[in-house]
DNA sequence: CGCCGAGTTGAACTGAATCAAGAAACGTGG
DNA sequence: CCACGTTTCTTGATTCAGTTCAACTCGGCG
């Protein structure tokens, strides 16, 4: 059993059969540090498993890189807007290890989707789960200040704050670096 | 043709058969003005689609009435975190208007979802489409200003707010009713 | 007529951004 | 192993959007 296996296992269970043809419609690769898994301009057309290491989406937003999302190991990753809308954009994905990465296509996604009643369950519960986790994180962001937000992040995902730098960290919590160097220093 | 007929058919379309069936698990309601269909303390436990009228979902927050959302006619409305997450909350659903309400509950449109393959894929597209909403949503509150998220709103929903009293459309922006009320001023 | 709630206006306050220097950490090459 | 430049992080002063709290206006309605 992979990881990635395990990781489908635990959203929605796959029969014998249906586990081993979708699970071939993954491709793996292993990459350095700083490898651009999407660069600027492209469709970002696979959504990822990180299997071990961490990768980063980010864009540019006024000239500023905004951090959007860090997965770590053992979690999924893609930009739900350019992904979804099929649209290329200015986003990038960038390893910050060296690691190992799975990916399926967008059209392998769907189409193993059209033809296994049981992939398209995976799919919808995949969604559903992303859906509430943008919940959570719209929430947070609303709501929460950043003191709260890097104490939510220090509880939920420590090893996070350990492997990535800080800048980094700061954009995916909506501020800048000197806040976070602040809220760092206990005010 | 009905118009949650259109609604769902737009989203993904369902062939003959599925789609009477499916239909047929809707319930609905007519309601006055300022009827809850969700209390305080209830699971929310349908998705609800509005024929005619408008819903508002909000709960309290630190003894604030904050508004969720708001959905006008034609428009799908559901609190996604009750509803997925099958607890109670603080969440209450009202009317702003006497409405025609239509619902389907969590147990059929998942049992439906079971049954038939066709209608999986309709969920799955409303997951996405809402989850590619709140990406969006997310995107407003974080970068732009008051202003600017109340100018999309005058450009996507001018209907709104002319239905809408001001407090509760301040709360939906995320900004206190003198902020709105300023923005209104134009400065 | 006077009340009442929705909306407006004003003044003080606040969390975080911005701008601008510094200080530490980190390679890389001598 | 040390000087160096570069990047990363910290610290300080100022500014700004938006909140808070309090008073006031206005239109509708018993």
């Amino acid at each position: 059993m992979t990881d990635l296996d395990i990781a489908i296992n635990n959203i929605s269970p796959l029969s014998e059969e249906t586990r081993g043809e979708f699970l071939r419609a993954w491709s793996s690769w292993s990459v350095p540090r700083d490898h651009f898994m999407v660069s600027e301009n492209a469709v970002c057309d696979h959504i990822y498993f990180v299997k071990k290491g961490i990768l980063r989406i980010f864009y540019f937003k006024n000239g500023k890189e905004i951090t959007e999302w860090i997965a770590m190991d053992g979690t999924f990753c893609l930009s739900i807007l350019s992904f979804f809308e099929r649209t290329p954009s200015r986003l990038q994905i960038q390893t910050l290890e060296a690691s190992e990465i799975m990916g399926i296509h967008y059209d392998d996604l769907t189409g193993m989707a059209a033809r296994f009643h049981e992939v398209e369950t995976l799919f919808r519960k995949m969604m559903t789960a992303s859906l509430i986790l943008s919940q959570y994180r719209m929430d947070s962001i609303q709501f929460e200040t950043a003191q709260q937000r890097y104490d939510r992040l220090l509880e939920t995902q420590p090893e996070l704050l350990r492997r990535v730098p800080l800048t980094y960290i700061a954009s995916f919590l909506g501020i800048t670096p000197e806040t976070l160097s602040r809220i760092r220093a206990h005010r």
